[in-house]
DNA sequence: AAAAAAT
């Protein structure tokens, strides 16, 4: 049943996929799934799980639980009955007798078989028996119960204290107890380290008492995605990698990667995958694939490998940064750089005459930050996107500039104003409260009404100034108003669409807007990469009214068509601008071009600038734009420090400043030092972790817990990081790698300093960046203080001491 | 360079 997979709308050549023009989806899917350094891998997650929260707090209740729970654990799986047979599982003798169950098994763990997952929308087609069993229909659509949950505002009074989670430091403050009970702490390290899982035979019993399985298909196939777990145990590999971390500091980037790919040979032992090529009857007739994969055996080193091996150039010029000073060539280089004035959004520079004379200037640097205020004041912008923007444009553009030229509101319009007043309905307006937002912040009060009112709008406010109740909350007034709830069969299409660039960024999204959405009897669903399909396509099945996600899998469902927005009405593209950046663009225009017609778009960044020209031109009619007034950087409650150090200082400031009690983040240009910073912070005895793309999402989302829970206090993170994601209590960003642009500076600024509250930015450039560094906060409209540093300057103490 | 699908 390779299904034929529906031709993929107007992008069939986006990626060239042999395996998936010809439909055997089942087939390929399988050979990248299981490797942890492959995006998808998922060995990790629990993916059946059977929570109905969703996966963030399932990584933090599974993190948090500690090890000396375990056996509580186990009790939990006695709970399925089966389980509590566990020992059955040396019985695998029966298992040998069902040969045809073990092929299936492994070929689960492989995607493939959800690529084919017929088996999934079997049980989903049998959903007639289902019906018998309503129970756990409900449980499943009703997706956390949250109806329930509405009637237990108390619950959601608890979310936000865990944020807090103050309790939860109380618990370890009080270690004297816990020192009663030392099995416990002893866990929770071991728990860190995945080793403890390896002690989980349990796992494996429970499969082994398949015999009851067979009898309950559908518990099935939650066991079969938890297959992926007893790979976990396997990966010995992965652990040790950790454990070696000595070695990586000796090769920090080079063996973090490594590792990951090390897994493979241990598919080249899935004797699963072979017996999925055993579908090869389809493949038969698609012989490329076959040249494929034999092409594959070939490259053992799976061509990446060979590329990195070559690659440790890259590495040692990192490295050998003195002699980099000392090898001209490379500053040569650089001048192609200083070339970039273009870069982004730079342009606007060659209309800054001023601008360019204050680069020569740079002695007077000084006097460019005098100038600063000065600057922003004569512009008398609200906001820095738009102030350069006009000169610079044609005609044309010019008229959607002038769209971008905000209406503002100011903190004094909206005294006094509630959510009723904005014209949100009395279930909206209680969940608001319950979610912490008693009255409207200004871009909240400015922009509900026009999204009400069906109008398209472009929203501007401040990182952390609400945007996502801005739109959030209207939103689902809409579709109420639209169609009430009364449309509410199962596999009704999607209404409301929210696109967001990055899968930490969708998932807070959704925990803002599905309380909104259920407290009026509306479903929302996540789809996003890096977790199974399964329940996002089953959610859809049911049916859903808004879809939150990211492009990448939600074109994927569409091409697999298991998504159609043809339904979607309102759209709400956050940090809009950031969509609008190469690489976003495109796919992003394709899925807007998938939705209803004339259905109302929603822009929303807190630097929303004319880069969004080209999508207001093609998807908008008429937007009103709004921002809030004062919301310059003055206002601000960041202080901005640039600290000017030598290279081979670095990682030793980086290291003094993280050693401190509140919450740090670590922002890095790669992955690769982001991974290798977050080692030596480790290995120095910080607790840190890291995030970027490198990890597989049920890490990723672990270790935002982590910060978030507070059980880490430094975090070392990509750009993934940068935008929107919300940690309470962040008062440190260290810059470990300057950015390149303006506003992915703002971004990485606005983590900290949230809700009012005072926050630093300490940002680490080398002398010879000094130039670039003024014109960028010139661009961001920040007044930073300068100085070089040197381990253990006062300087660097003084801010470690914050 | 990173991110976003999966392979």
């Amino acid at each position: 049943m390779p299904q034929s997979k529906k031709p993929a709308v107007g992008r069939a050549a986006k990626n060239f996929d042999p395996n998936r023009s010809g439909g055997a989806r089942g087939g390929a899917p399988k050979t990248g799934s299981k490797s942890p350094s492959h995006r998808g891998f998922r060995a990790d997650e629990g993916a059946p799980k059977k929570q109905r929260w969703n996966a963030d707090e399932r990584a933090t209740r599974s993190a948090s639980r500690p090890a000396g729970d375990r056996p509580a654990y186990g009790n939990e799986r006695p709970a399925s009955g089966a389980r509590t047979e566990r020992p059955a599982y040396n019985d695998r003798a029966p298992r040998n007798d069902r040969p045809a169950y073990n092929n299936d098994r492994p070929s689960y763990g492989d995607r493939p078989a959800r690529g084919e997952r017929p088996a999934y929308n079997n049980d989903r087609g049998d959903r007639a028996p289902r019906t018998d069993r309503p129970a756990y229909n409900n449980d499943r659509p009703s997706y956390g119960d949250r109806a329930p949950r509405t009637d237990r505002p108390a619950y959601n009074n608890d979310r936000p204290a865990r944020g807090e989670r103050p309790a939860y430091n109380n618990d370890r403050g009080d270690r004297a107890p816990r020192t009663d009970r030392p099995a416990y702490n002893n866990d929770r390290p071991s728990y860190g380290d995945r080793p403890a899982r390896t002690e989980r035979p349990a796992y494996n019993n429970d499969r082994g008492d398949r015999a009851p399985r067979t009898d309950r298909p559908a518990y099935n196939n939650d066991r079969p995605s938890y297959g992926d777990r007893p790979a976990r145990g396997e990966r010995p590999a992965y652990n040790n990698d950790r454990g070696d971390r000595a070695p990586r500091t000796d090769r920090p980037a080079y063996n973090n990667d490594r590792p990951s790919y090390g897994d493979r040979p241990a598919r080249t032992e899935r004797p699963a995958y072979n017996n999925d090529r055993g579908d090869r009857a389809p493949r038969t007739d698609r012989p490329a694939y076959n040249s494929d994969r034999p092409a594959r055996t070939e490259r053992p080193s799976y061509g990446d490998r060979p590329a990195r091996t070559e690659r440790p150039a890259y590495n040692n010029d990192r490295g050998d940064r003195a002699p980099r000073t000392d090898r001209p060539a490379y500053n040569s280089d650089r001048p192609a750089r200083t070339e970039r004035p273009s870069y982004g959004d730079r342009p606007a520079r060659t209309d800054r005459p001023s601008y360019g004379s204050d680069r020569g200037d740079r002695a007077p640097r000084r006097e460019f930050n005098n100038d600063r205020p000065g600057m922003s004041s004569s512009s008398n912008s609200k906001f820095y996107p738009s102030r350069d923007d006009k000169p610079r444009f044609t005609a044309e553009e010019d008229v959607v500039l002038e769209r971008l030229e905000a209406q503002a509101t100011t903190a004094s319009d909206v005294v006094g104003v509630s959510f009723a007043d904005l014209g949100l309905g009395g279930n909206i307006v209680r969940e608001l409260g319950l979610l912490g937002a008693a009255s409207p912040f200004p871009i909240q009060a400015a922009t509900i009404p026009d999204v009400l009112a069906g109008r398209d709008v472009l929203g501007r406010g401040r990182t952390g100034s609400g945007k996502t109740i801005a739109f959030g909350a209207p939103l689902v007034e809409k579709l109420m108003e639209n169609e009430g709830s009364k449309n509410r069969q199962q596999g009704r299409k999607p209404r409301a669409l929210i696109l967001a660039p990055t899968r930490e960024l969708a998932l807070q999204i959704d925990r803002t807007v599905q309380p909104i959405a259920r407290s009026v009897g509306l479903f929302t669903t996540q789809v996003y990469g890096g977790v199974p399909q399964y329940r996002q396509v089953s959610a859809l099945q049911r049916g859903v009214d808004i879809i939150i996600g990211t492009p990448g899998r939600i074109e994927d469902l569409i091409d697999q068509g298991k998504l159609d927005l043809s339904q979607v009405s309102i759209t709400v593209l956050d940090e809009a601008d950031h969509m609008c950046d190469l690489g976003f663009l495109e796919p992003v225009q394709r899925i807007l071009n998938q939705t209803k017609k004339g259905g109302q778009k929603l822009l929303f960044s807190a630097t929303l600038d004319k880069g969004v020209a080209t999508l207001v031109k093609q998807f908008l009619t008429n937007p009103s734009v709004h921002e809030v007034a004062g919301e310059d950087q003055a206002s601000s409650t960041i202080d901005h420090k640039v600290l000017v150090v030598e290279h081979r200082d670095k990682s030793a400031i980086i290291e003094q400043l993280s050693n401190r009690d509140g919450k740090t983040l670590i922002f890095s240009r790669t992955r690769a030092y982001a991974e290798q910073l977050a080692d030596q912070l480790e290995n120095a005895g910080i607790k840190a972790t890291s995030l970027h793309g490198d990890l597989n999402q049920a890490r990723r989302t672990r270790n935002l817990a982590l910060l978030t829970s507070g059980r880490v206090n430094v975090l070392v993170a990509t750009d993934v990081a940068a935008r929107g994601i919300h940690v309470d209590d962040i008062d440190l960003v260290i810059q470990a790698d300057a950015p390149d642009e303006y506003k992915t500076y703002l971004h990485r600024a606005g983590r900290t300093g949230r809700a009012g509250k005072t926050g630093t930015v300490v940002t680490l450039i080398p002398k010879q960046r000094q130039r670039r560094m003024d014109e960028l906060l010139g661009r961001a409209e920040i007044d930073a203080s300068y100085a070089s540093a040197v381990p253990d300057d006062a300087s660097v103490r003084a801010l470690a001491n914050l």
